[in-house]
DNA sequence: GAAAAACTGTTGCATTTGCAACAATAGGTA
DNA sequence: TACCTATTGTTGCAAATGCAACAGTTTTTC
């Protein structure tokens, strides 16, 4: 994948966006599995573009107790804002899950825009908001998720959204089942066990990654 | 409030504003507590300003649980984006909290800028870029409660990031004591229970909505 | 192909939580 | 003042959850 095929980059030709790679001054990184790749609070005067592979955002609390808040593949986003402010005590950071590239922006190079404010520069504030707003809607969803008080309506909740999103009531995980519990926060050997006992309840027929909606 | 000092139109001037009121094809409306301000998914075509009170964003699942997703005072914006889409069977609303005036914009007017590119509808994107950054910040702090397990943690957390945002380790609750349950999604009771078994471990010392970290 | 690692699945038990029902205390209003 | 209402605080009990420990299965690595 080349920047340009990247979300933030969208609308803009390949000619006009080797010359914003310059003028934003811009720097590429690769990355290995379990590779810390940002920290928020420390390096956050940078924003970063996943170019290929996929990383994680997660916290880690002063018990070592890790939190995925979310998952980023190719073409999104991270450091856009100091959204992932960490609590005191807590530490934030993205880790690369699988061998990945990562485009490096100075924050000020892209909400200062260069005194020409030409239409490329314009065209990136439009993109950076439609992606900003998606992170929003992941995060909301999360909420939505992690809003019920079980684990049975927290997993309804999350089946309920990925099967509208592959448009089936027959879902595949997007990742394994033990992230799945990491997800909605909840112990994983009581997660199996709900699991079970949805199986058990006629809700759902599940088999490994794979559910149907019943 | 007039519609000037809100954030999205921070940084233009009073005559430029009300050129933009008209360009834009804005318009204000009055609430009285408990009135359903917005519906997401069905009049998502506007964005809205609060002008003055303070409106709620709730969630009301099938069982007719409510969840509070956010709240929104003078100055903040809803509908910017779908980011509260709804799951399948629940409803997503915003609620007048206390009489509020608001704003309603449709959001066509707002993201294909007007003929001219002028100044101002380049500042208005820059200033919903920040809009939207913050509500993701909000969303990922409530993420970060929610991630913690027991009602304990969940409270902790709260704490501390409030204790960060008042710059006191003495803290006063910016709503009341049974909200604090939905905002954190668990039982009053249960978490009344809990603030009570903190006292008594000396974590905390609390008097209704008055709370110091010890 | 064998060994190692990661993932999936199960169970007993102590703890936490939700639920229901009720008591006590502010705050507002006639 | 007396009344009403919203909020805060309490408790018993059943159900849900986390924790720990372990077994079976799949995938990766050498």
């Amino acid at each position: 994948m080349k920047i340009n095929e990247s979300a933030l980059f969208g609308g803009i030709c390949d000619s006009d966006c080797e010359k914003m790679y310059k003028c934003l001054r811009a720097k590429t990184v690769g990355y290995c599995e379990n590779e810390t790749i940002y920290t928020y609070g420390e390096s956050s005067l940078n924003i970063g573009i996943v170019l290929s592979g996929t990383v994680s955002l997660e916290k880690i609390d002063f018990d070592g107790n890790r939190t995925i808040l979310d998952r980023l593949s190719s073409g999104d986003v991270f450091g856009e804002t100091e959204v992932f402010a960490p609590a005191t005590g807590d530490e934030i950071i993205v880790v690369c899950e699988s061998k990945c590239a990562i485009v490096f922006i100075p924050r000020a190079a892209i909400t200062q825009r260069c005194s020409k404010v030409c239409e490329c520069h314009t065209r990136l504030l439009d993109n950076l908001l439609e992606m900003i707003s998606n992170k929003a809607k992941r995060l909301s969803e999360r909420v939505q998720i992690l809003s019920n008080r079980t684990i049975r309506d927290k997993l309804m909740c999350f089946y309920m959204l990925e099967a509208a999103k592959q448009k089936s009531r027959k879902i595949l995980l997007p990742f394994s089942v033990s992230m799945l519990a990491d997800y909605i926060c909840a112990d994983r050997s009581a997660m199996m066990r709900e699991i079970g006992n949805m199986n058990r309840d006629g809700l759902i027929e599940s088999d490994r990654r794979r559910i149907s909606l019943l």
